[in-house]
DNA sequence: GAAATAATGTAAAAAACCTTCACATGAGTT
DNA sequence: AACTCATGTGAAGGTTTTTTACATTATTTC
């Protein structure tokens, strides 16, 4: 029993809880090394089992991974539904805290984001990670819709197309800028960074600022 | 030799070109499977040499992957310069030319994108990539500045700001739907999303539309 | 409660990969 | 022609992935 880990200990033969073991296991690999860094032995290593345990409850590397992706975005659409606040105080204010919510996530959870974006995981094979990917798409996208109908029909723009911008800025943003110490330091703060382009963006629909749309 | 690949024919006991196959066949990889679908291992079988000719060449498999990604930066600058065409007609159209052309990279060339941007490599260990990289964000700010200058100053925004908003928009197309089979279907085509997406943004800098800044 | 069954973990092994090392071969130089 | 350097080979050690046969424990059923 050379690969006993050092950590969680072990109430005997049978771990007990490898599952919920190896998924922080894996967490904590992709926090410290990246996507990449994970490997199914240094998970199982970490967890105190041997090298095969873990294929009794994931059929295979990646399977772990969209499990890792799948817990994800249940915990985003979670987080973005609270900082939505169904609209309050106002949606403007709301839509914004969405945004501020978005890019904590990321920063909070850098092994949950990379899990569910930087990886190359393909969903048709795991149709439970689209719907959870949906749901999560669905939050920004309500708030869209109850931003736009705060504008009379006829002034009224896609709510789709204004979630779709801001999701894109806000995992360009994210993505690019999201870690502190990712090489481009910027003038400003990813948060104040992403506010800032949102209400502009907002701004030219009518939506924010106060003034009514460009035309 | 029962690795001599089946591909580019081999000149002798010395293959020749072997570090542009190698790079070649690492593109060709990467195309096909992902980012973590290269190895090393199969660069050198497709390149018809033995699995360790290639630390000829390269360090190790992440110095191969930096060459490339250098090689994309270099190729993205080129193509981004190309298509700004020192803002002829006018710095308006050419900076939504420079959008489709940042989208038009990432699909015609995605594994070149994807070495550049999917792959986690340290710019530190890698200082040219930092230089390369700058670079390719260098044409996007020229082009940001030149169209801030068609203000008045007192109403210029801090074309700094709009090239990293221009910037984290584009790569969050490219990345979330930038690749046609990406599981997410669009109302729209990436490049008009975008486009949208840049002139709503710049409409409300007073910067596209035809009419004054907001406020 | 005992026996049957299901779930979970181990050991061993094959295949692939990464990388290094000593050595072989060929190219270019003097 | 001899020397030197660059480039490729073969072999090897270490790691990872995943499968298979087997061992152990938990759970269910009679």
């Amino acid at each position: 029993m050379s690969w006993t880990g050092t950590g969680h200990e072990r109430r005997g033969y049978h771990h007990g809880n490898l599952r919920e073991a190896l998924i922080e296991a894996a967490l904590a690999l992709i926090a410290e090394l990246g996507p990449s860094g994970f490997t199914v032995a240094e998970a199982a290593r970490r967890a105190g089992v041997s090298p095969a345990a873990p294929y009794r409850h994931f059929r295979d590397a990646e399977a772990l991974l969209a499990e890792i992706a799948l817990r994800g975005f249940e915990r985003f659409t979670t987080a973005l539904a609270r900082s939505w606040q169904d609209g309050k105080p106002d949606p403007l204010r709301a839509f914004e805290n969405l945004g501020r919510a978005y890019l904590a996530f990321a920063r909070d959870e850098p092994a949950l984001y990379a899990a569910m974006f930087e990886t190359r995981i393909d969903f048709a094979n795991y149709p439970s990670l689209q719907v959870a990917s949906d749901r999560a798409f669905a939050i920004l996208r309500e708030a869209s819709e109850r931003l736009a109908a705060t504008l009379p029909p006829a002034k009224r723009p896609p709510a789709l197309m204004i979630a779709l911008h801001v999701w894109a800025m806000a995992h360009g943003i994210a993505s690019l800028f999201g870690r502190g110490d990712a090489g481009r330091q910027l003038p400003m703060s990813p948060e104040e960074l992403l506010e800032a382009g949102i209400l502009l963006y907002l701004q030219s629909l009518g939506l924010a600022g106060g003034q009514g749309p460009q035309k």
